[in-house]
DNA sequence: TCTGGGGTCCTAGGACCC
DNA sequence: TCTGGGGTCCTAGGACCC
């Protein structure tokens, strides 16, 4: 059994936590800049407030209702998150950090999951202080749904949904098609012209249909709903592909020497986090743009690969300084700074992007044999991850003497891999 | 006037190769 | 007048997630 614990309105319960002649009030929480509204109390949301509406927008509407509005202090939040996966840590389900508010649990055991629940729910409750929803059911897709039901309807299922044979059509039955995991905007828009609008008519949705629009994450998708796993816990978090610090300047800036200041710091952020996960990067990005919202919009970047002895703060910063001035045009407003790294390894494990052996077309599978056994000769691994490009990409893991493919991204393959 | 920040995955299309 | 076939690699952009 699947579960999702998801914290309800986290930021604005954390700051209750600490103020809490906050509860029951309307309570918002801005991002960065104070520009747009990213978490908002059931009493802000009463008030029609949409997430991640730009503040300016809203502020007149919400004037009158005595709305307290916060500035985001991501340390606090943080803090909060690491208390609540160590208290999840300690029961009795396997874990997996989802996101900062977000954890799925995995039970081996049978239990009496209203029990289960309402226990977790509770205790949380009582160490934190936080709020939280919890939804269990056969999948992890699944158990999004029952989470979401959950937060629907507070008054009935009291912070637990529990969906198994019994009542989970009646609950897909129940949920909107844009509140599914993996439907967003654009795919809703879709469904909803083919005469679609809940859960349930995706899940028995024509495949073809699925396929052809939704590609592989909506095959998966429909597997999911219909109770099958093709998503399961996971346990080690994968290592990141890709590091990025951008941030908006909140005003316009075309002065070189105070955009450089601004890129600067997104470089200190960026090998700050590099160095704290233990990583180096092949490749450096740096942008610059100028609004999105007005005519005119520009966008520069350069970018640039890195050696292995080019990864200090002060290389970096060096590289990032000439990446700008190749870039830079002072006739344009610019708002937002950034850099991004990739081609992230670490000491023992080698990225397939940094591997230089060509392996040749992939479908022949002595070569990739070859390929396989040269590369464990060369770097004495136990796994292996080998790619070749685009839809024919395949990962191969080796454990001793037994290999099986393990995953494919061609989606006309999927249901065999599956 | 004012519109966040950080990720992943997939596809289309152009440049290029023989 | 008619102008092949098969492939790789890279980038940009779309779509999704929190």
């Amino acid at each position: 059994m699947f579960a999702l614990v998801d914290a309800n309105n986290f930021y604005v319960s954390c700051e209750r936590v600490f103020q809490p002649d906050l509860e029951g009030k309307p309570v918002l929480v801005l991002s960065n800049n104070d520009g747009c509204v990213i978490a908002r109390s059931d009493e802000v949301k009463a008030l029609g407030c949409k997430m991640g509406e730009p503040y300016f927008k809203v502020k007149e509407r919400l004037s009158g209702h005595g709305v307290r509005v916060f500035s985001s202090n991501y340390a606090l939040y943080g803090d909060m998150s690491a208390r609540l996966m160590a208290l999840l840590m300690a029961g009795s389900a396997d874990v997996e950090v989802y996101s900062v508010d977000e954890a799925f649990l995995f039970y081996r055991d049978r239990q009496d999951w209203k029990t289960e629940g309402a226990s977790l729910v509770a205790k949380i409750r009582q160490y934190l202080g936080l709020p939280i929803s919890i939804g269990f059911a056969a999948t992890k897709t699944l158990a999004k749904v029952a989470n979401r039901l959950a937060k629907q309807d507070k008054e009935r299922y009291q912070g637990v949904c529990v969906l198994d044979d019994t009542n989970v059509d009646r609950g897909l039955s129940a949920l909107p098609l844009t509140d599914l995991w993996g439907v967003g905007r654009r795919h809703a828009r879709y469904l909803h012209a083919q005469g679609f609008s809940t859960a349930y008519d995706v899940k028995y949705a024509p495949t073809a249909m699925i396929k052809k629009q939704l590609k592989s994450p909506g095959l998966q998708l429909q597997h999911e709903l219909k109770g099958h796993v093709c998503h399961d816990l996971e346990y080690e978090p994968a290592l990141r592909k890709s590091i990025c610090a951008s941030k908006s300047f909140g005003r316009k800036l075309s002065d070189v020497d105070v955009v450089l200041g601004a890129l600067l710091s997104n470089v200190d952020r960026a090998h700050e986090k590099l160095r704290q996960q233990g990583l180096y990067a092949g490749f450096m990005l740096v942008f610059v743009h100028s609004s999105p919202f007005k005519g005119g919009y520009v966008f520069h970047r350069a970018q640039c690969s890195l050696s292995d002895h080019e990864q200090s703060l002060l290389s970096l910063s060096g590289i990032a300084k000439r990446a700008l001035l190749s870039c830079f045009d002072s006739k344009v407003r610019y708002c937002k700074s950034g850099v991004l790294l990739w081609g992230l390894y670490s000491k023992d494990c080698v990225q397939p992007s940094l591997f230089e052996d060509k392996v040749g077309n992939s479908k022949q599978s002595e070569k990739l044999d070859q390929a396989l056994e040269a590369v464990r000769k060369r770097y004495g691994k136990n796994s292996v991850g080998l790619a070749s490009t685009g839809c024919y990409a395949a990962e191969y893991q080796m454990n001793s003497a037994q290999r099986s493919p393990r995953y494919s991204t061609r989606w006309d393959e999927l249901l065999e891999v599956s």
